[in-house]
DNA sequence: CGTGATATTGACCAATTGGTCAAAAAGAAA
DNA sequence: TTTCTTTTTGACCAATTGGTCAATATCACG
């Protein structure tokens, strides 16, 4: 049974302050192409004063993935059976831009652990997300059946959701580079979104 | 001016080994998250004869960069004023979907550069994709002002088109473990995003 | 204020990394 | 077959990296 102390006011700022500054570095650079210098330096620490709060690198960077895949399925839990069907998933379409806009460093974390295999959570992409995305799919279908939303692939319908939003905060440097200045992508983005699950979606 | 001599067959033959042993293992670990003899392994020799062929690390990368961002404005490029727009713009989806399909590990390879800010590519991506997605983008407004298809933003059709296909290369262990054995993700994509894209352009 | 616990750090370690070099092997041309 | 060029490699280098340690500084509690 796990009886540790509970961590002091130091620990508590510490940790955060490594957790923030791994954050920035690892969605930059990626878990490999990441030191724990660039880390102590980017969180005002040193070297050995960092591993005094975390046993490792490769601890500090599963820390941060554990937090950020619970808050990542937290929109698309949000979803419910009972809610009227359009305005369900383009609410949920709206949550997830909102992840884009308020996380871009959490999702490019993210966006960099799938796109190099997902080494660190392929066991829970397998149970826990495939669990909450058969379950939203089962309601989805039940709306399609119903007539009340058009007939498609519960399953892509969420992936394309899924590519869609997050485009906006992985790919954000390659969209600005192509819109050029002045022009705010997430907020086109949104127009464009809506209009897109709009028409996907009428029955 | 470059007098250099035509490569040997024997340069042609190793160059064209470490390059593709480059792809895979720097599409698995990013740039900075690949060592020369993780490339030298995988290509068969030894890391100073790895080096007898490029001049570092990073001229391989960028040698990979390069043909890569070439190659990625192909299907863009086929795009054709002249043509049914809504049969250009479906054609258009399914030749990147075929890249998802043919080049998962370029794309990933690509898409890791763009998340991490696109260090060694930003400028082109500036220039070259701007004015080239900037002209598409003047063909579909146009296409749009004449009712010929729905009244959307050019830019973000576009975007959606890259995310929409390329998460299939991408986000491809995320993919399947949702959907679990016994599915093929990108025959359910060609399906969905056809229907997708044929109600979006609706006019 | 003293004491024990916690926090911090400069020095250090072994292993790894990107890259070099001189010598030997292999290839190609005469 | 000889000779010149190209290719290959084991050994090596300096710098970097993940992590440790003992000593010191600071904190917190009585």
């Amino acid at each position: 049974m796990n009886q540790e102390k509970p961590r002091t006011r130091i620990q508590e700022k510490n940790r955060a302050r490594v957790l923030e500054a791994a954050l920035e570095v690892f969605s930059r650079h990626g878990f490999r192409g990441t030191t724990l210098d660039e880390i102590a330096r980017e969180a005002g620490l040193s070297k050995p004063n960092l591993l005094y709060y975390f046993a490792s690198k490769d601890e500090i960077h599963v820390t941060l993935l554990e937090g950020l895949v619970d808050r990542w399925l937290d929109p698309l839990r949000e979803m419910d059976a009972g809610g009227d069907p359009r305005d369900e998933l383009l609410a949920y379409v709206r949550r997830k831009l909102q992840m884009s806009r308020d996380y871009p460093r959490e999702s490019r974390l993210f966006a960099q652990e799938i796109v190099q295999g997902a080494p660190r959570i392929l066991e829970g992409l397998a149970t826990d997300l495939k669990a909450l995305v058969d379950e939203k799919a089962a309601i989805i279908r039940g709306w399609s059946d119903a007539g009340q939303i058009a007939d498609i692939d519960p399953h892509h319908l969420i992936f394309s959701i899924w590519s869609l939003t997050q485009h906006y905060a992985d790919f954000d440097v390659q969209v600005r580079a192509v819109l050029g200045e002045g022009r705010d992508p997430l907020a086109e983005a949104e127009v464009f979104l809506e209009t897109l699950f709009k028409r996907l979606l009428a029955p």
